[in-house]
DNA sequence: AGAACGATCGACT
DNA sequence: GTCGATCGTTCTA
């Protein structure tokens, strides 16, 4: 199978949200493969980051999939009207995981562009459309039509997974550009104190 | 039961 | 750059 196994997940958070960078997520959305490939992450790590949901092992309604096994979607709601996708990492009981905070599409573009910006005008694509596509935990998600009625889903099943490149999937491999791994600070985490400086969001840095 | 807030976005100055 | 929208989730009592 191509898709990433349970093991791809269970290692360490950090290198994961790292080495997710140009990896392909697909998520099939009535029975449309809708193919991205990931741009920007986040680590969040529940065993000594302030910054995450289960920081300490404290547990929620909200946060429970991270608690459980590895290579499981978390995704919350936030701000009333936005949602969060998260991959669970780390061993069961160490409650950690990867947000997803930038894609870009690879195919299914067309469904995508209406799930995200609706039919008006025809679907057509403007240039602040183009520019403010897929590049945010929230965008993304609307894009994909991920809510928390996809909180849990398993990654190692079909509606949702990962994988090393399109080619996997039979689709053309889209030509390399010359991209660096940037690093720094997360995003919306200032009361999270020393965990607020961590250098752990990660995402490809396009030298045009 | 009620208050406070947020791993965001889009509109606007 | 600033700011308001909008409501699920969590915390306090």
């Amino acid at each position: 199978m191509a898709s990433f196994s349970r093991e791809y997940y269970m290692g360490d958070t950090v290198d994961i949200a790292r080495s997710l960078l140009g990896k392909t997520l697909v998520r099939v959305y009535n029975g449309q493969p809708l193919v991205c490939r990931i741009t920007e992450t986040e680590a969040y790590v529940g065993r000594c980051d302030k910054a995450c949901h289960a920081y300490g092992y404290h547990r929620t309604a909200r946060n429970t999939v991270m608690f459980g096994p590895p290579g499981h979607a978390y995704i919350y709601s936030i701000y009333g009207m936005y949602h969060c996708l998260n991959l669970v990492t780390e061993p069961e009981g160490e409650p950690s995981a990867v947000l997803i905070r930038g894609l870009e599409a690879l195919s299914g573009e067309e469904i995508i562009r209406r799930l995200r910006f609706g039919d008006r005008d025809g679907g057509k694509f403007n240039a602040y459309q183009k520019k403010n596509f897929l590049n945010g935990p929230g965008k993304l998600c609307k894009g994909l039509s991920l809510t928390t009625a996809e909180n849990g889903l398993d990654l190692t099943e079909d509606a949702l997974f990962l994988c090393e490149s399109p080619s996997d999937l039979g689709l053309p491999c889209p030509s390399p550009k010359r991209e660096q791994i940037c690093a720094g600070p997360r995003v919306g985490i200032d009361y999270a104190e020393e965990a607020r400086d961590f250098p752990w969001r990660f995402w490809l840095k396009t030298e045009e």
